[in-house]
DNA sequence: ATCGATTTGTTGCTGCGGACAACATACGGT
DNA sequence: ACCGTATGTTGTCCGCAGCAACAAATCGAT
């Protein structure tokens, strides 16, 4: 038939396939054809395609219900086939991960080194080092690498797979495409936004089709939108830049040339000038250091720093709460700092969101704190990788 | 086939259709085919079933272009088949429109009166007395109203096609499907707030798939959210809510038990308090007349009428450009209030965009006026109406 | 004016793929 | 053991899109 714009066969092994995926604990063809809609005969064809496709397996397991009639044999996705991997080049360390099609972790590494002072052929070594252990890790592992996905702390063209703009990497008008070497790259590397990548590594939120708002703080306060489900990156992909939101007119000056900016006030800088904390503390061990160094003077319950992170949390849940309302959601992510900050940030932003949320009487705001740390961008990368074959597994399976 | 999930008939039906609705000069078969990938065959019987279906005509007109080769017969909606019919149920006046398939409008009435102090079974019975006169024009015009969309000024539950909170109207979980009359509601009566339905009025926009915010000032202030073409409603439909969005922290108190919202500063009465008009000066005649007047001092000059509106617009304006670096949107559509007032609010709102806007250095935010005035929600609803036909004509083919 | 070149719209045929029904299979309950 | 119930498979049917061939309608060139 092959219809140019509605392929019926492809959305339905795309249907089916996201059934797998998406029930946890095994689901039967029969079960799937009385989910779809689809004929149980269609459904079993559909499966028989996945499954020598090498997406999907039997699990022998038959249900533990005790219900009259054949028990089903249950399917779930294989985790030895196709893999994501997903590279974040971050301002102070680059990570990359590999996930399976289940989405499980199946290699991580971290490398903290701080990019700032390094030209762009250093960095780009670097990341291709990365990969290429990365990729052999998965293939020892009997995992095929499908594709790539690179995070930036920046703004991306990702039509043209080019970084457009990361200054703190110095990259302007960056080919990724044409840099990368040719075995990692391998023609299917996307590129986005470190903050939408992290968004997209809530995958419990994702599979619920959930709606929410991940704010991703770093230098400064990013966010990744996800609406139903989807990520929404608006019409150039620059969506989410919640950081330079004014939260008052009259306030200290900003470098983007505004004044009062939400950064200047629950950016990791000002949260720790408002602390007392010099910005060269504590800078000689691990990740993020100073984000540690306020934690860990919160934790000794130092009066200033636990007055800074409460202050903070006031205007970012202030500022928050202005997002959910235009919007109209309803669950907030802490990711970033805030998320090694939640434990005194939270409370002060949920009590914002609570108290000016304007659906309140209807529906109560929900904070939540991000499952992954420092790799949530590069989990997220991966992941994004894995559900292009979920949603579109005709290229895998005739490759 | 009859697939459950995917059916590809009613979807390349769709797909046809809207090819020619969107080209306004007539469009061929062979063209159809063409732009969608389709075989011309199958596009000629797509297009048979939707001549035949009566939504579809050939307008023997041959293409003007000399080019070799056969004349292909144009084609275009025909505007004697189904309509639409919007009500706009307001604080101050009610209207009702009446749409064709080409969205043109073909009837419209505005009956100005104010619906504080009315009961409800009033109002609802001066709306089934417009819609009543509209269906019967509508039928004189040899139009068959297939569906209508009401427009009400508040909180509205989609799904259950219920007024949650209409404050103004003094409406509280009223279901619109019990009380209207059964030979208007027909069963297919769709509910919206006004903002949105009056964001779906800009046909040329939405025709090109535009995202774009749209700004209805009244006595609060709300937004309809429009992203490639489609209105963004929202988990609970409340989205757009950007009248409570915080300007100034420590500003004056807002009935929403916030502090310094925009509606204190960009609203209709804030506005007639700083331009120094008594909030009951002109009520006496026309819709709206207090805008009216604001219009008419403007024009005159008033100073203090000139400042005020100066004033809004700067507040607006900043707290817009956060809603598109948000969103990454480039457009802003000023409508309610805002219309009438554009010659002297547009230009700082436009200087507030174009200096906050962060994607500035590649793209500008343009601002446009409205193209409906006070009909604009009505208008909007109605064409939500034949939107509806026109993305899902199956169900009038099968009628 | 006539003939090719070119594009449009129609017709008959082919084949993909989902629905349907019938059947074998595998359990639980009586 | 028998029946009721649910699962998975097989063979068949049919809707509908693709394809190719053809008639129709116009332009350009001789």
């Amino acid at each position: 038939m092959q219809t140019g714009t509605v392929n019926p066969r492809a959305a339905h092994l795309s249907l089916a396939l996201r059934h797998v995926a998406d029930s946890a604990d095994g689901i039967s063809r029969a079960g799937i054809a009385a989910r779809t809609g689809l004929n149980r005969s269609t459904a079993s064809s559909l499966i028989d395609e996945l499954i020598t496709g090498g997406l999907v397996r039997e699990t022998g397991f038959h249900k533990g219900a005790a219900r009259p009639g054949r028990p089903g044999t249950a399917l779930a996705l294989r985790n030895d086939g196709p893999a994501g991997m997903g590279i974040d080049v971050n301002v102070d360390y680059t990570a990359v991960c590999v996930v399976d099609l289940t989405g499980a972790l199946r290699y991580k590494h971290v490398l903290a080194e701080d990019q700032r002072g390094h030209t762009t052929r250093e960095i780009l070594d670097r990341i291709a080092h990365l990969a290429r252990g990365a990729r052999q890790a998965a293939a020892a592992d009997g995992l095929t690498v499908c594709g790539s996905a690179v995070a930036v702390p920046g703004i991306v063209d990702r039509a043209h797979a080019t970084v457009t703009l990361a200054p703190n990497l110095g990259w302007r008008q960056l080919d990724v495409t044409e840099v990368l070497p040719a075995d990692i790259h391998d023609g299917r590397t996307t590129l986005d936004n470190e903050a939408n990548y992290a968004a997209l590594s809530e995958s419990a939120l994702l599979r619920r089709r959930a709606s929410y708002l991940f704010v991703s703080g770093q230098i400064g306060v990013g966010a990744g939108i996800v609406l139903d489900g989807t990520l929404y990156r608006g019409a150039h992909g620059w969506s989410g830049e919640i950081g330079h939101l004014t939260v008052d007119r009259d306030g200290p000056e900003c470098p983007c040339g505004r004044r009062g900016c939400l950064e200047r006030y629950a950016g990791q800088e000002a949260i720790l000038r408002a602390a007392g904390i010099p910005a060269d503390a504590g800078t000689s061990f691990g990740v993020r250091p100073t984000v540690a160094v306020l934690a860990e003077r919160a934790r000794a319950g130092c009066p200033a720093t636990l007055a800074a992170l409460t202050t903070a949390g006031q205007v970012l849940g202030d500022t928050l709460a202005g997002c959910l309302n235009l919007l109209d959601l309803t669950h907030v992510v802490l990711g970033g700092i805030y998320r090694e900050l939640a434990p005194w940030m939270a409370p002060p932003i949920e009590h914002e969101l609570s108290t000016q949320f304007l659906g309140a009487p209807w529906a109560s705001p929900t904070v939540q704190v991000s499952t992954y740390g420092p790799e949530a961008p590069a989990m997220g990368a991966a992941r994004s990788v894995i559900h292009n074959v979920l949603t579109n597994p005709l290229p895998w399976l005739t490759r």
